[in-house]
RNA sequence: GUCCCCAUAGCUCAAUGGAUAGAGCGGAACUCUUCUAAAGUUUAGAUCGAGGUUCGACUCCUCGUGGGGACACCA
């Protein structure tokens, strides 16, 4: 990457690190630096004479890459590439293919997310976590770390309590063995959702409830058969309703660890804690304190002696590190459990369970209405399948007014039509960075136009059409022509991939290269509309265009993968 | 009460401390005998407030205002 190369460069000159952007305007060059900037304010010196000095004395032997270099304004140093690079930055794509921009970190990375809860239903809310750690499992792996996914749904705690109780009471009570095995086995989600929804109805009036709620889950931990049997139905029920979603989705977790799974390794972390003395008892509950971190207090231990999901998730820190020895371990939740994670986090290191990890908890905002919250209660949820329902509808309409579109079978516009509903859904989320809320707006998410999934689908999809038309692809891009704006801003962009999806990665923002890929494809159009590829001036230019075009197609779907999102041929 | 996240155009979002704060939607006006008009062009429109740090602040610091969230027996 030229983005090393340059650092590289201004390193030998001064023993300076020193960061560049790419700048929005051309005219200040492909990359930029301000050190020059950051120099003279330390030697208390004029910026434009350091940036000179520092130009002047550039070893720039070998460096083929390199156009001019210039100083201006205050003092920054502007590099621009050369015209040979351009044209090697189209070939580059040309060879590489879906592997341009990739690269060989050797190195291992644990990415937790989707995460939902068993008996409840997958609601938009949850769509965001999995969107987010698919993109991010799909950036590492494109930057060639080996990645773990987890999938780590809430299948345990009192929450299932009360679902366990619903169905006993509800649905099991009085009947026979056999109809008791029958009922169980047709269990749908909606039964589960219905019999939710119904206990904190139910609940308000009759508080006795709560109590019984617990006592079944007690059972759940202290092994009893029935409660035990009842739970995996329910656990099977939910799980088999988030395959089916993911697989609609197409995403894919390597791991499916529930908190269940933690159930008989607290004890030993609860050792720890006491064995180190990082933990005391206090109000008849054991805790762990932070001295000096400005955290409060995180509790391992309930009054009762029950664990907490502090507890579980430092357990879950301890197998993961044990098992994997992962370089990273990233967790994307909901921005509620930002203390919580701080407190795993800190906790894990005080006890010694992670050293040299990374440790990153990705947080997400959440679904809203535009006029507030959006309530999860009483049948407020929107469903996912709903959304994508009616965005697969919207597009199946336009693909059936398309000319384009008029060869392919109904199968496949079926298929184009639900890359598009899709990817609209998935793009809505993944173009805003991850921290923020995010506005549930219908028209958005089944926006055809403009800054869209389908935009770029179908940029690539005039890429393509184009390509197929013509007759052979040239071998390289033609040196003798001489390209114009609209070209040279496309090479600049193809450039910038390989370091955006670098930054993408190491900032967990994968919106980052959504922006990239809708900027690409804009100044595509931009060219599309001022220049003609088929019926090109001259023959260089027509085979440089058809090179470009190439180029651009393959870094859209590099781009689009990236994001889980498909690249239809035609649309 | 303490802590955390957020605040940018009418709406929804961008902008590693950099040069003229970018887009999309919506509004107004245009461009299809020309490789896919799901496109393109033109146009109006914004950094919550007050201080501070800096050659330079949407970005960093302090104090406010507004919205959301967490803070011992829910996860």
């Amino acid at each position: 990457m030229i983005r090393e190369e340059l650092r590289k460069l201004i390193w030998k000159a001064v023993n300076e690190e020193v960061s560049f952007e790419r700048p929005e305007n051309p005219e200040h060059g492909d990359y930029s630096t301000n050190i020059a900037l950051v120099l003279a304010k330390k030697q208390g010196k004029d910026p434009r004479q350091v940036a000179e000095t520092l130009v002047s004395s550039l070893d720039r032997r070998g460096l083929d890459f390199l156009g001019k270099v210039e100083v201006a304004g205050p003092g920054f140093i502007n590099f621009f590439l050369s015209r040979k690079y351009f044209l090697k930055v189209l070939s580059s794509i040309a060879k590489e293919k879906e592997k341009y921009g990739s690269g060989k970190e050797r190195k291992r990375i644990i990415v937790e997310y989707s995460s939902p809860n068993i008996a409840k239903p997958f609601g938009v809310g949850h769509l965001r976590s999995t969107l987010i750690g698919q993109a991010l499992y799909n950036l590492y792996k494109f930057l060639g770390y080996e990645c773990i996914g987890i999938n780590y749904p809430g299948d345990w705690g009192t929450p299932h309590g009360k679902i366990l109780y619903q169905l006993s009471e509800k649905l099991l009570k009085g009947k026979s063995e056999k109809e008791r095995k029958e009922i169980l086995k047709s269990l749908t989600p909606q039964d589960l959702e219905k019999l939710y929804v119904g206990f904190h109805e139910e609940a308000q009036q009759d508080p006795t409830m709560e109590e019984e709620a617990r006592i079944w889950f007690k059972k759940l931990e202290m092994k009893d058969k029935e409660a035990r049997m009842i739970w995996e139905h329910i656990r099977r029920v939910s799980m088999e309703e988030f395959e089916r979603i993911y697989s609609f989705l197409d995403v894919h977790i390597d791991y499916l660890i529930g908190e269940s799974f933690f159930e008989g390794k607290m004890k030993e972390v609860v050792e720890d804690f006491k064995k180190k003395g990082l933990a005391h008892e206090s109000h008849g509950a054991f805790i762990v304190p932070f001295p000096g971190e400005a955290l409060p207090p995180a509790m391992l231990l309930k009054t009762d002696g029950a664990t907490t999901y502090f507890t579980r998730d430092l357990a879950n820190m301890k197998y993961r590190i044990q098992r994997w020895k992962p370089d990273i371990i990233a967790i994307e939740t909901g921005n509620e459990q930002i203390l919580h994670f701080k407190q795993v986090f800190s906790a894990s290191k005080l006890i010694g369970y992670a050293t040299k990890e990374k440790l990153v908890h990705v947080f997400h905002g959440l679904y809203r209405t535009q006029e507030g919250k959006f309530s999860t209660r009483k049948g407020q949820t929107v469903h996912l399948e709903e959304v994508l329902r009616e965005a697969i509808e919207k597009a199946s309409a336009i693909i059936g007014q398309s000319e384009t579109a008029r060869g392919l079978s109904p199968e496949e516009k079926e298929k184009v039509a639900r890359a598009i509903g899709i990817g609209g859904m998935k793009y809505n989320d993944l173009i805003q960075h991850p921290s923020g809320d995010i506005i549930f707006d219908w028209a958005k998410i089944l926006n055809l136009k403009g800054n869209s999934a389908a935009y770029i689908q179908y940029t690539f999809a005039r890429c393509r059409s184009i390509l197929k038309k013509a007759e052979a692809m040239p071998r390289n891009a033609g040196d003798a022509y001489e390209f114009s704006k609209e070209e040279t801003e496309i090479i600049r962009t193809l450039n910038a991939f390989p370091e955006v999806a670098r930054d993408a990665a190491e900032r967990f923002s994968p919106n980052l290269v959504a922006n990239f890929v809708f900027d690409l494809a804009q100044k595509y159009n931009l060219f599309y509309g001022t220049h003609s590829v088929l019926q090109a001036e001259t023959k260089e230019a027509k085979e440089f265009r058809l090179f470009l075009t190439q180029a651009v197609a393959q870094v859209i779907k590099n781009s689009l993968s990236l994001l889980g999102i498909q690249t239809p041929e035609r649309m």
